[in-house]
DNA sequence: GCTCATTTGTTAATATATTAATATTTAATA
DNA sequence: TATTAAATATTAATATATTAACAAATGAGC
């Protein structure tokens, strides 16, 4: 009956998680020019030298069919190199350009800022609260999904 | 240095846990042909007959352009109508014909089972700390935009 | 009654998500 | 080793998100 029903459901909260925390950063994003996904990409490229897409796709929760094209632009962009692995042709291993590195190197702390400015708004409990509950969450449903998903229980 | 701040930063817990959730949701909407955001529409118009565009992007956390491309392929799908309010005539009202009706009948109870299920995976104790840690979320961070974006202070 | 700012819905351009299908390469196995 | 299965990246088609701009209608204030 009432809407309040659906509006504060677990899915709902989580994206309205999401709407609130998410214009702090993408104001920053927009002030550099890119988006929210090639910043993740880039995030994790600055930490990994060099990493194949599948394991990007992995981290940034990016889906492959998407990463593809964000990789193009970033490419293009000349942010992001791509190379065919020697070892694994089947492996595509992304890696930051120099333009890249600099601009992780101008906007990483731009964010890390935000991020700090984020946490002492909601002070010390609520992040810890926060960040338990969605962990417990995650490991929960995770290691449930792994065994409904056909894979015979250890033993 | 090590990946796993970026990966259980706020921001990537949120979206881990919405992929961790949605699934389960998402294997519904595609068995009835349509999407999480077009159910999002009926589930509000079931509880309230008929509503502007405005309203409806508001519950549903659907941005406004978006939205009219989604109420468009409900309406060609023949599951709700647009007609303009006679009141204001800038507002659109959008309620469900009778098949969105009978589409909502048939999947609600669905959509209900699957929210049962998720949280007795998760038991009581994980979706207490959850909802109330979203909740604090979204309220202390809803409040304080509120403050920066030039409202002046009650008094 | 007129002007101006606001509200509401829409369009346009670009970027990303979702699902299914495909080509290539590697690994597994008989 | 010939075959088959699995992994990896990609393409295609459709749906949604983001940002900016815009038209029509309303409301406030003069």
């Amino acid at each position: 009956m009432a809407i309040s029903e659906f509006t504060d459901s677990l899915p709902m909260l989580l994206y309205r998680a999401s709407d609130a925390v998410m214009p702090r950063f993408r104001r920053i994003f927009n002030e550099f020019g890119i988006t929210e996904q090639q910043w993740r990409i880039l995030r994790v490229l600055a930490d990994e030298q060099s990493l194949p897409m599948r394991d990007i796709s992995r981290y940034c929760l990016i889906p492959a069919p998407s990463l593809v094209g964000i990789v193009d632009r970033l490419e293009k962009s000349g942010l992001v190199r791509r190379r065919v692995s020697p070892s694994d042709r089947r492996r595509v291993l992304v890696s930051l350009s120099d333009n890249g590195k600099a601009l992780h190197r101008r906007l990483g702390p731009e964010i890390t800022a935000a991020y700090t400015r984020l946490m002492q708004s909601l002070g010390p409990r609520r992040c810890i609260d926060l960040t338990s509950a969605l962990s417990a969450l995650i490991d929960c449903l995770d290691n449930q999904e792994a065994n409904d998903s056909g894979v015979p229980a250890g033993r």
